[in-house]
RNA sequence: GCCGUCGUAGCUAAGUGGUAUAGCACUUCCAUGGUAAGGAAGGGGCCGGGUGUUCGACUCACCUCGACGGCACCA
């Protein structure tokens, strides 16, 4: 997916087409005053005080109408500097500009930009004229608080995005056509995989059909992981308010939990697996030989998200997540780092999934423990991406305050981004919770831990697929894998009842048509239901012991023998295809 | 939480100050079909919830819950 922001001639095409938004909303809407309007990947956007008004997504149309008059007019863009008197005199009736020129550091040149009517504080570049700016689409309205900060008052936002022609500005529209209708709330619906309910906000419902796919992306992550040497836990759901206390959780995190008092003694809801898996790992006593400890769980959490941070199944308030604490000395942290990179790359491959590692490091500011543990943890994350032969790119300062980490990001079919994986050295809790193991010379030794997920939440994964695969799962994924349709319900039901025990005495999920409905309508409904296979049984498939198979989305028909069929079908579901 | 939009049948939507429509789905009947919708009839609604204005509210106002697009948040 192109990075507008990246792309020099685009960025700046882009840029200006933000000071044509502008101008177009001060010619609408006079009383506008402008803050930023900077360029982003997915374009750009302009942030205003528009007093009383409001601007709707209805507007837009007339907006952009005014910014086609105006690049038309082809008014050139001039670039003037000023000193800083200056430009507080031109700005003075604009107390956001004001804001901008009191806070640009001494002697940093001050520059403006006109076209026409409009001139606005800037540093530039910009295109020579409006005129180059044809092709563009006004995306999205919304408020966004002033500086970023939500203590401050909320201005406007209008989204746009510029190309440099029309086939580009038509791809990029198509491709949010597509991403509509991957939407994993609508494919979700459409194919009866979960539900949400008033009755609890941000709360998934798994349906049949959905709780299919996630058990089986269940079963295929403990598998996986029991090969990996991991052992499984399942701690429960609700604990003392005496162990949130030790981990923290109720210092730092209580207004995001769930609590309940119980006999007069207060219970919070887990927002996080890893106080259960602390206590397991003290329950039992480690010799320096033991460790490595992998122990996962997929561990159910409840966290209070603000209500505007709902959605779908990609921001919930209760998700499992497939999380694993592993218990190590020092000496193993970057094996062990190595080791999961290679498990982690080896996960996602079967999803045909790529990603990109980012490795965050200390916080300026608010962090525990020595600078020269962080040090040594963060060489020890970098050393170990080096050994496994992946780049990454340093997010300095983005680490959490108990160590650093390693964020994966996989990108989907349509090339969009997603936070999954993430491996954290935790220097915190080993301390809180006083962890420990006896080393070769008799003496207890600190533990080392490390927090990793894979899917990150099993919910928000599922999301994530759905929209990667459209709704039409692999073989291995789709809840029903084969559609039986008998031509004749009445004459040929006794065969397809036959076809239908055979594959699934396989342990082939299949389910069979016999309504009493036209041939091309059932077929149809299996295609639209996203159903791998269709297979279509008449007088011809009966008497060779055969069936006619028809794959999702595709005109092809193939007679195979029964047994060959369920021969392919069990190959491919074993090599997750 | 904040800004904006929205909430009508299982789904997608239309609609009006006088208790409501359509398509798909569903049920029944007819049609007995070979690769993307055969025909007919029928059932189905606290018009998200509450309060108010009104002779009368699905419609107007206010409150509330929920959803969506962003913002903030995601230690």
């Amino acid at each position: 997916m192109i990075n507008i922001k990246e792309n020099l001639a685009l960025n700046t095409l882009n840029h200006s087409c933000a000071h044509l938004l502008a101008q177009a909303i001060k010619h609408l809407y006079p009383q506008a005053k402008f803050w930023v309007g900077p360029v982003i990947s997915d374009g750009f956007y302009y942030d205003m005080d528009l007093g009383d008004a409001v601007i709707r997504e209805e507007d837009l149309g007339a907006i952009e109408k005014e910014m086609k008059k105006l690049a038309k007019d082809g008014k050139r863009i001039v670039r003037e500097e000023l000193s800083r008197e200056q430009a507080l005199e031109l700005f003075a009736d604009d107390p956001y500009k004001i804001d901008l020129i009191e806070n640009m550091e001494e002697g940093e040149v001050i520059s403006t930009y006109r076209q026409g009517d409009f001139v606005d504080l800037c540093r530039g570049p910009h295109v020579e004229s409006v005129k180059v700016l044809k092709f563009f689409k006004l995306l999205k309205v919304s408020g966004a608080y002033f500086k970023g900060d939500s203590k401050n008052k909320m201005l406007q936002r209008v989204y746009g995005i510029c190309f440099e022609n029309e086939a580009e500005l038509k791809d990029y529209l198509n491709f949010l056509e597509e991403a509509k209708k991957r939407d994993h709330k609508k494919l979700g619906r459409e194919l009866d995989l979960f539900m949400m309910s008033e009755y609890a906000p941000g709360m998934p419902f798994f349906l049949p059909n959905g709780m299919i796919l996630r058990n089986v992306l269940e079963n295929f992550w403990y598998s996986e992981h029991a090969k990996e040497g991991y052992q499984f836990i399942k701690s429960p759901i609700m604990m003392s308010r005496a162990l949130w206390e030790i981990s923290g959780h109720w210092e730092n995190y209580k207004a995001n939990m769930y609590t309940s008092a119980v006999d007069e003694q207060e219970y919070a809801i887990k927002p996080m697996n890893c106080p259960g898996s602390l206590l397991v790992f003290k329950n039992g006593f480690y010799s320096y030989k033991d460790l490595p400890i992998r122990m996962g769980e997929l561990g159910q959490v409840h966290r209070h998200e603000a209500s505007g941070a709902l959605n779908g199944l990609f921001r919930v308030r209760s998700f499992t997540q497939d999380d694993a604490h592993i218990y190590m000395r020092e000496d193993q942290i970057e094996g062990e780092v190595i080791r999961l990179i290679a498990f982690i790359e080896r996960m996602y491959a079967v999803f045909g999934m790529e990603y990109r590692i980012e490795l965050s490091t200390r916080p300026e500011e608010k962090y525990i423990g020595s600078i020269e543990v962080w040090d040594k943890a963060e060489a020890a994350l970098a050393k170990a991406c080096e050994a496994a032969g992946k780049d990454y790119k340093v997010n300095p300062g983005d680490g959490a305050f108990y160590g650093p980490k390693l964020d994966f990001h996989i990108s989907d079919s349509l090339g969009r981004e997603w936070q999954c994986a993430t491996i954290q050295l935790d220097m915190n809790l080993p301390e809180r919770f006083d962890i420990t193991y006896v080393d070769a010379d008799q003496s207890k030794k600190r533990a080392v831990m490390l927090h990793r997920v894979i899917y990150g939440s099993i919910e928000r994964f599922i999301g994530i697929l759905i929209e990667h695969y459209g709704g039409a799962f692999p073989l291995w994924l789709a809840p029903v894998q084969v559609q039986i349709i008998p031509v004749l319900p009445e004459v040929h039901s006794s065969y397809a009842q036959a076809v239908k025990e055979r594959l699934e005495q396989a342990g082939i999920r299949v389910v069979m048509d016999e309504r009493n409905e036209k041939l091309g309508y059932r077929l149809r409904e299996a295609q639209m239901k996203k159903i791998p296979y269709s297979i279509v049984l008449g007088d011809k498939e009966q008497e060779a012991e055969s069936v006619n198979i028809r794959p999702y989305n595709s005109q092809d028909q193939e007679v195979l023998p029964l047994a060959d069929f369920l021969k392919k079908l069990e190959s491919d579901i074993i090599e997750h295809k």
